[in-house]
This record gives structure tokens, C-alpha cells and sequence, in this order.
DNA sequence: CGATCCCGCCACATT
DNA sequence: AATGTGGCGGGATCG
């Protein structure tokens, strides 16, 4: 049509016109003048003729198009077209021929006038930016695409944008609750934080990968832009879907999408981000993939964000000139220092609560308190990994130099693989089981990724995620991933964020990647007591024995970032206010520790509470799974382990075998390490940890010395082995661990340790930090340490599903994630992730570290009967990380 | 010619 | 099945 008219226009003249002539002359503005449509027939008009064209003015009656787009112009550009119009159009003569070009003009208003940044801004226009608390104002975007006179698709991608920063929220189909800008500063700082927290550890992790990576836009690399690039990646998930479910879908990119390039902004410290290097960093695909259409898609998805986000004025467009030469760019121009939560009074803990909130994106403006339906939905949240400051470093902060840049392209490399990876995990964490499998296929695919569920922050973790997951977890792809660290990292990741980067993953071993700091332990079943001591010890042993064992779950937890260490004394420890004294004692415990090569390998088997084990189905996983999450995950952290350990993968395959067999029976052999400090009193840390083996998966833990006699007792009874000081708890007291905090723990853990291990987790953590979120977790956590304990044998039945346990303190701060993978096994999987918190200041970071997954194929494994099945099953998977929570809390009771 | 990015097909999700 | 959502990328337009 267009053509059509132009033809005509232009033979006659090109007169683009003016507004009158338009309007007179179009029909289509019907507004102005009544003209009829002579013009119309007379004149191509293309709407009007069309059968769109009747549509649209029909429609435009009610709420035109056409003179939405009038508006438009006038209203955007009232200047700019008048001028333009005038000007160049007056000249000339054609009258007639002009009104039609004019019209055309008009009614095609330049691509500029349709931009999505004008768009935009007609829709910000709209709604005030800080809205009386009182009044909520309601979106339709049915009313709002026809007022705007554009397709609801557009005022989707506009919607999405601002959903990401928790401008609007969805409330119903079609309608979108309007929150304005008060939240605004609440949700950066979230970013900023989760921002920093990926980036960081993906700092460290990239760094430790980059050579690994190959810069698929190796000329892209450039973009290095000033820092800006570096950082972050984040992952985001956001939640916030709305709908419980919500979830659902690939997640939403856009919005996630939304959110990691604000982050990166906001972690930037030039606050200056080029494009490439953003859509580097979002390509979830890492760069392995890295299409060029991919990439290409990518900027496109990101013009559309930076659109909008230059509506609301919080970027801009730069150039930044490089060697090269000059390279798009947009700068932050929004706020940058966000004192303290905003201020918004909100009360939440800290830990959890940034990303709640902004999830929750409740209605009312800023506080997010979600309404009840949000809340549960959204998943996970930003998971932030902390952040480390020691990863951070030097990045570059400004990139001016040379060697800057490259120290930028290089980091953005990194940056780009943390994104991916945290991407795959997040994925995985959806989809994980399949995802896995897939993943040994494409790496990175992951649509849309996002899982909702939370990551986890390790940094160095990918590698180990890698693997570990994806054997662990689905056995099937197993074989096939292990080789491939970022394939498997990411669906391991997705599982256990906290493995460190090392990268033994592919080599099988533990190793600690010089970079990093951190360790990895396989097997899920492990846990941290103390904060700091783990690192060390873990690293080591980890990689030892535990390889499997712990899995990401510990590693997270435990680990914590590879780079930092301190973070992750701050973070693992920090949970437990005692952790810092304890630090020191921990690392030394942990070198001596360290020492003790994964001490103790002891089979899990009896071990293993025999409850879970005994449940069959369940698999169990221990009791965590009750508890709160239920991670279906088990697998995941099964396949952790395998994976991890590459090293150990025959662990892993035992445990698989086991799991299916489960046959608690079988000690394992080495399922069960303990790492053990040798310090036993002290506070130390020591932990204990057990890994699961087979069915047992659950079943590890580490306790802490202290607590540990008792504890220790227990579990060695279990485990002849033995012979660490350790102290070996069952999942169950694993459960205690988190619940320790709290005080759940005594009870419900009877059976061991729980004495001890509440002792210990006194000990360890302060649980106050935890328990903000945690509460709920501990509630369950204490569920389900009864349960745990007993569980020892495992069925076969079920073997389907592992589960991954957490520790309840963990457990807050991780998230599970369920993975249904048909393709693994079939068996939904969950995950678990930890989240850290890394902003939270507080304690709960300690808590984090704690986390443990345990997985534990179902069948036999854990089993935890019950409750654990239960809540691993379907409810995990549907419930949203909130949900399951709360969730299992509830159940845990059982 | 590269940077932008509109447009709308179409898949997936939800109802 | 209808409808809501939103990924995605062709290809047009801008500069």
C-alpha cells in the first residue's frame, strides 16, 4: 500500500505534506476532517482502503489508530514533524498530490514516530511516575495499545520492560497494575547487588575459563568498552511471574533480559555498556553458540530494552569510541548510589527480601509485598552470588588504555560466559533434567532461560555445575557432557551455583582452579558448618573425596564463591556470626582438613538415614526435601556429584546405581566422606560431611566439631569408616544444620546429632541472620530431620527422583529447583541452588553456604518417605521457590 | 552500509 | 479452540 501511494505520491511530488493537507486529505483522520473520503478512493489511501485500514478506523474511532499515530507525531514530535512537514512540504506546489503524500506522511509517520522509545514515552505519559500509594492504578493493554494506536504486541514489549523494574506488574490478563517509580531505587539496588554478586563470581570463573572460551565474537571482544562490560551477568530471574505458575515459560527473556543489562550498567563502573558487549553477556548461549543470528536477535531485543529504558531516562545513547572505533553504547544516567533499601519501609529481612520484592511486584507501589499470589510465584529471585570483592577486581574499571581495554575484553568474555552459564543454570534449573541432556547438545540453548529459580552464585561453580549436573543428575546425557565443562556447567550450574570454578570438572578432579578459591564438592551431600574452613578444606577435599558428594549444593554453600574466599568466610560464615571467630579456627581446620583428603569415605550406606534411604520413592532425599524444598533436585545434586567429580564420576554411577537399587546397603564406598576437621571442639568447624552415596546421597553432612561428638557418634556409627573427627549426620542432620539455627533443630533431629548438631549449628551460625527466611525453613528442616535419620534405605522404587536436600538454612537461601527431566530419568529432578544472598548482609549469607543438595535418585535413596516425596514430587516442581517453601514447611512438618 | 528496530508471524501458555 | 503472551528475525528505514 505504502508503496502503492508513494508511487503516486511521488510522481507527483513529493510534497510531504502538511498536517492539513493530511487531514483533510486522509480519510483516515477522519477527525479532523470530516472530509470525507474522497481522497480516500480517489487516493490510495492505504488504510483506509485496506481492510486493515477499515479496521483501523473503526477501531480509531473508538480509539484510532490513525490518530494515535497523529498524535503521536504531534504529541512526540509535534516539532519535528510540523517542521518537517512544513517546511520541506510546503514547498511544495502540489497541493493535492501533496495532501496525499501528506497523508501518507502522516499516516506513516516515519519509523521514528513509531519507535518503541516514543512509544513509550506516550505510555510512561500516561501514569505518574510516583503514584499516590493509595490509588493503584490499573493498565489495560488493550485500552492502552488502542489509545496509543499500536498493537498489543508493541505495548508488551514496552510492559516487559518495565515489569523488570518492577514499574508495573501483571496482575491479570491483560492488565497490568501500575507501581511508578517508587520502587524503582529498591530494585536497582537489587540488581546492582545480584549484580554484582554474578558478576563477581563470574568474574572469577570466567577468568578461570576464559582461555577455554574462545571468543566466539573474538572480534566483538572489543567491546570492551570500558568496563562496562564487565561485569555482570546476572542472572536475574527474575521472578516474577506473576502467576504462580508463572514461571512458566522460558521465562520470560525480555524481562530478564531487561534486568541484566541494567545490571551491567549498574555494575559497571563506567556505567557506559556497549551493545555488543551486552548482548555478549545475555547471549545465553555462550559464546560458543554464538550465532551470529543469535547475536543479532540479541541486539535487537536489546534496542528494544535500551528503548525503553531511555524513556524512562535512565540510559542514553553514547558512542563509545574505541580503538576500533566507535561502538553504540548507552550510559546510565539513572541513579547510581541507592542508599539503603530505599526507602521504603519495608520491612523484610534483608536477606531474602530484595529479590522478593521486586518479584512480588505487588500492586501497591512499592512495596512489593507481594500479594499472596506473587509472591509464591516467583521463583527465584536474582541470586545473587555474593559478591566477592576479591573477584572482582581490577577489572577494570576504566578502560581507557589499552591494556584496560583488553583487561575488558577479557573480562567481558567472562562476562559473557558467567552470563551464559548462569543462564544455562538457570535453565537448567528449569528444565534442567531435560535441559541437561540437551545441554550436552547445545550448550547453551536455553531459550529463555530463566529459570526462576535462583542461582546460585558461585562463581566458580560452572565448571562444576557442569558436570557434575549433567551426569548427575541425568545420567544420560552424563556420559556425554562431562567432557564439555560449559554445557554441563550450565545445567550444573543451574543446580549448584556454588561450584567453584574449578574446573575439574572435566578433568574429574576437584581441583582447585587457581583462581578461584573455591571449592567444589560434588556430592550434595555435604555441608559446610563453619563458613570459612570450608573453602579450604573443600577445595581440597572436595575434590577428593567428595568429588561427588558434594555437589553443588555444598559447594555453594560451602564454597561460595570461588573468589572469594573472604566472601565466602563473610558469606558461608557470615550466617553464623560465630563463623567469623571461627574462621580462623575454620581454616585451619581446614587445612588440616585439607589435609584429610576426604577423610572419610565412608559408605554411606547405613549411614544414610534409613528412612530416607528406606523410602523408596522418594528417593529423597532426605529430608530436606521435606522441608522446604524438596528439591527434586536430588538428582541434580546426584549428578553433581557424578559429575563433579568427573573425577569421581564412578561415584556418582554407584550412586546411580545405588539409587536405583538403592540399595542402602551397599555402602558405597566413598559416598560418604566426611571431612572432618580435626578440630573437632573448637568451634570449628568442622564439618562433616557425608556423602551420599548412592541411595544415602542424603544423608551427608558435616558437622561441625563441636557439636560434632555427639553427632559424630551417630553417624559413625553409621559409618565405620570413619575415622574423622567428623561427625557424620544423617541428612537428618543436615536438616538440624540449617535447623540448627533455629532451633528446630533439636528435636526433630533426634536421632543423631541433633543434639549436636543444633549444638553446632549454634555454633556455626547464628541462624538469626538466617532467619529471616529461613524461618520457614527451619520449621521444616526440623520436619524433616526426623525423618531423616531414618530413612536409611532407599527404595529402588523410586528411584526416579532424586532429591536434593538442603539444609533448611540453606535451603533459604537456596532454591530448589526441579527438574523434571523426562529425559533423565524421567524422574523429575529438582535442583536446588543456592542463593545467596549475597547483598543480605547479614548472616544469611552464612546459611547459604550452607546449602547442600541432596539428591538422591530416587530410588532408593533417601526416600524419606513421606514427606519428602511429597514435596519433591510435583509440588516442588510446580511451586514456586516461595511456595515451596512454604510448602514445605508444611510438609516438613510431617 | 552499518545501525536501528518496526512489524508481525508464530509458538507456547493459559483460559 | 480461543486468546493472551512474547520469542524471534526479516527486512525496511535511518544516518
Amino acid at each position: 500500500e505504502n508503496i502503492f501511494d508513494r508511487s503516486r505520491m511521488a510522481p507527483k511530488t513529493p510534497i510531504k505534506n502538511e498536517p492539513v493537507d493530511l487531514s483533510k486529505q486522509k480519510g483516515c483522520t477522519p477527525e479532523r476532517n470530516p472530509i470525507t473520503p474522497v481522497k480516500l478512493a480517489d487516493r490510495p489511501q492505504p488504510d483506509p482502503w485496506t481492510p486493515t485500514a477499515n479496521l483501523k478506523m473503526l477501531v480509531s474511532a473508538a480509539s484510532p489508530d490513525m490518530r494515535d499515530r497523529e498524535k503521536k507525531k504531534e504529541l512526540f514530535r509535534p516539532i519535528e514533524n510540523n517542521e518537517q512537514s512544513n517546511t520541506p512540504d510546503s514547498l511544495q506546489y502540489d497541493m493535492v498530490d501533496d495532501n496525499t503524500v501528506d497523508e501518507f506522511e502522516k499516516q506513516r509517520p516515519s519509523r521514528k514516530q513509531k519507535s518503541l522509545g516514543l512509544l513509550c514515552q506516550k505510555f510512561l505519559a500516561r501514569y505518574p511516575s510516583y503514584p499516590l500509594s493509595t490509588e493503584k492504578t490499573t493498565i489495560s493493554l488493550d485500552e492502552v495499545a488502542s489509545i496509543l494506536g499500536v498493537e498489543r504486541r508493541r505495548i508488551y514489549d514496552i510492559v516487559n520492560v518495565l515489569e523488570s523494574l518492577h514499574l508495573v506488574s501483571h496482575v491479570a490478563k491483560n492488565r497490568y497494575c501500575w507501581h511508578g517509580r517508587h520502587n524503582l531505587n529498591q530494585t536497582l539496588k537489587t540488581l546492582q547487588e545480584a549484580g554484582e554478586l554474578q558478576y563477581g563470581e563470574l568474574m572469577a570463573f570466567l577468568q578461570h575459563k576464559e582461555q577455554d572460551w574462545e571468543y566466539k565474537f573474538g572480534e566483538r571482544k572489543k567491546e570492551t568498552i570500558p568496563e562496562s562490560q564487565d561485569r555482570p551477568l546476572l542472572d536475574f530471574s527474575e521472578p516474577d511471574c506473576t502467576s504462580a505458575s508463572a514461571s512458566s515459560r522460558k521465562d520470560k527473556s525480555l524481562r530478564i533480559m531487561s534486568q541484566k543489562f541494567v545490571m551491567l550498567f549498574l555494575v559497571s563502573k563506567t556505567k557506559v555498556v556497549t551493545l555488543d558487549i551486552a548482548a555478549k553477556i545475555l547471549i545465553e548461549e555462550t559464546q560458543d553458540t554464538a550465532d551470529h543470528s543469535k547475536f543479532k536477535t540479541k541486539v535487537r531485543r536489546l534496542y528494544d530494552i535500551a528503548n525503553v529504558l531511555t524513556s524512562l531516562g535512565l540510559i542514553k545513547k553514547v558512542h563509545v569510541t574505541e580503538e576500533r572505533g566507535r561502538k553504540p553504547a548507552f550510559k546510565w544516567i539513572g541513579p547510581v548510589e541507592f542508599p539503603g533499601k530505599t526507602d521504603e519501609p519495608r520491612g523484610h529481612s534483608p536477606m531474602s527480601d530484595p529479590l522478593p520484592r521486586m518479584q512480588r511486584g505487588a500492586c501497591a507501589p512499592y512495596q512489593i509485598h507481594a500479594t499472596g499470589k506473587q509472591r509464591f510465584t516467583r521463583h527465584a529471585s536474582f541470586n545473587v552470588a555474593q559478591p566477592c570483592e576479591g573477584t572482582r577486581r581490577k577489572v577494570s574499571s576504566e578502560p581507557s588504555s589499552p591494556h584496560q581495554k583488553r583487561q575488558d575484553e577479557y573480562c567481558s568474555k567472562m562476562i559473557n560466559l558467567a552470563a551464559v552459564c548462569r543462564q544455562k543454570i538457570v535453565e537448567d534449573t528449569r528444565t534442567c533434567a531435560t535441559e541437561t541432556l540437551n545441554s550436552g547438545k547445545n550448550p547453551g540453548t536455553t531459550p529463555g532461560t530463566t529459570s526462576p529459580l535462583s542461582l546460585l552464585p558461585v562463581p566458580g561453580d560452572f565448571d562444576f555445575c557442569v558436570n557434575t549436573l549433567p551426569q548427575a543428575v541425568f545420567p544420560v546425557v552424563q556420559a556425554d557432557v562431562p567432557s564439555i565443562p560449559l554445557q554441563n556447567g550450565v545445567s550444573s550450574q543451574t543446580l549448584h551455583p556454588s561450584m567453584p570454578a574449578t574446573s575439574k570438572t572435566e578433568n574429574g578432579k576437584p581441583t582447585l582452579l587457581p583462581s578461584q578459591p573455591f571449592l567444589c564438592f560434588p556430592s550434595s551431600s555435604l555441608f559446610m558448618l563453619c563458613g570459612d574452613l570450608q573453602e579450604d578444606n573443600l577445595r581440597e577435599t572436595l575434590p577428593t573425596t567428595e568429588d561427588v558428594g558434594n555437589k553443588s549444593a555444598e559447594a555453594p554453600a560451602v564454597v561460595l564463591p570461588a573468589a572469594c574466599q573472604e566472601c565466602s568466610s563473610h558469606k558461608c560464615t557470615s550466617p553464623s556470626a560465630p563463623a567469623e571467630d571461627e574462621e580462623p579456627a575454620a581454616k585451619r581446620q581446614a587445612m588440616e582438613q585439607s589435609d584429610v583428603p576426604l577423610s572419610l569415605v565412608v559408605p554411606k550406606k547405613s549411614f544414610e538415614s534409613p528412612k530416607a534411604e528406606s523410602t523408596p520413592g522418594s528417593g529423597c532425599t532426605s529430608a530436606v526435601h521435606l522441608e522446604g524444598f524438596h528439591l527434586d533436585l536430588a538428582s541434580p545434586a546426584a549428578p553433581l556429584a557424578a559429575d563433579k567429580d568427573s573425577t569421581r564420576p564412578l561415584d556418582s554411577q554407584e550412586r546411580e546405581k545405588r539409587l536405583q537399587n538403592k540399595d542402602p546397603d551397599e555402602p558405597s564406598p566413598g559416598k560418604e566422606h566426611m571431612y572432618k576437621e580435626n578440630a573437632s571442639q573448637p568451634f570449628l568447624p568442622q564439618y562433616v560431611y557425608v556423602q551420599p552415596t548412592a541411595g544415602l546421597s542424603s544423608c551427608n553432612f558435616l558437622f561441625s566439631a563441636k557439636q560434632a561428638p555427639s553427632a559424630v557418634s551417630l553417624t559413625a556409627s553409621q559409618l565405620p569408616s570413619l575415622s574423622v573427627p567428623c561427625v557424620m549426620v544423617p541428612s537428618a542432620a543436615l536438616a538440624s544444620f540449617p535447623l540448627v539455627c533455629s532451633a528446630t533443630i533439636a528435636s526433630p533431629v533426634s536421632p543423631v546429632p541433633d543434639g549436636s548438631f543444633s549444638a553446632a549449628a549454634s555454633m556455626n551460625f547464628s541462624m538469626s541472620s538466617l532467619a529471616s527466611t529461613t524461618p520457614v525453613f527451619v520449621g521444616t528442616t526440623a520436619v524433616v530431620n526426623p525423618k531423616v535419620p531414618p530413612a536409611p534405605s532407599v527404595d529402588h522404587q523410586q528411584p526416579t527422583h532424586p532429591t536434593l536436600r538442603l539444609s533448611p538454612v540453606l535451603a533459604r537461601s537456596c532454591t530448589a529447583v526441579k527438574l523434571d527431566s523426562p529425559m533423565c530419568m524421567g524422574h523429575p529432578v529438582t535442583l536446588l541452588k543456592l542463593q545467596q544472598p549475597s547483598s543480605t548482609p547479614l548472616t544469611p549469607k552464612s546459611i547459604r553456604p550452607a546449602c547442600h543438595e541432596a539428591f538422591f535418585k530416587t530410588p532408593g535413596s533417601l526416600g524419606d518417605p513421606l514427606a519428602w516425596k511429597k514435596n519433591e514430587g510435583t509440588q516442588t516442581r510446580n511451586a514456586s521457590s516461595v511456595q515451596r517453601r512454604l510448602e514445605i514447611s508444611s510438609t516438613s512438618p510431617d
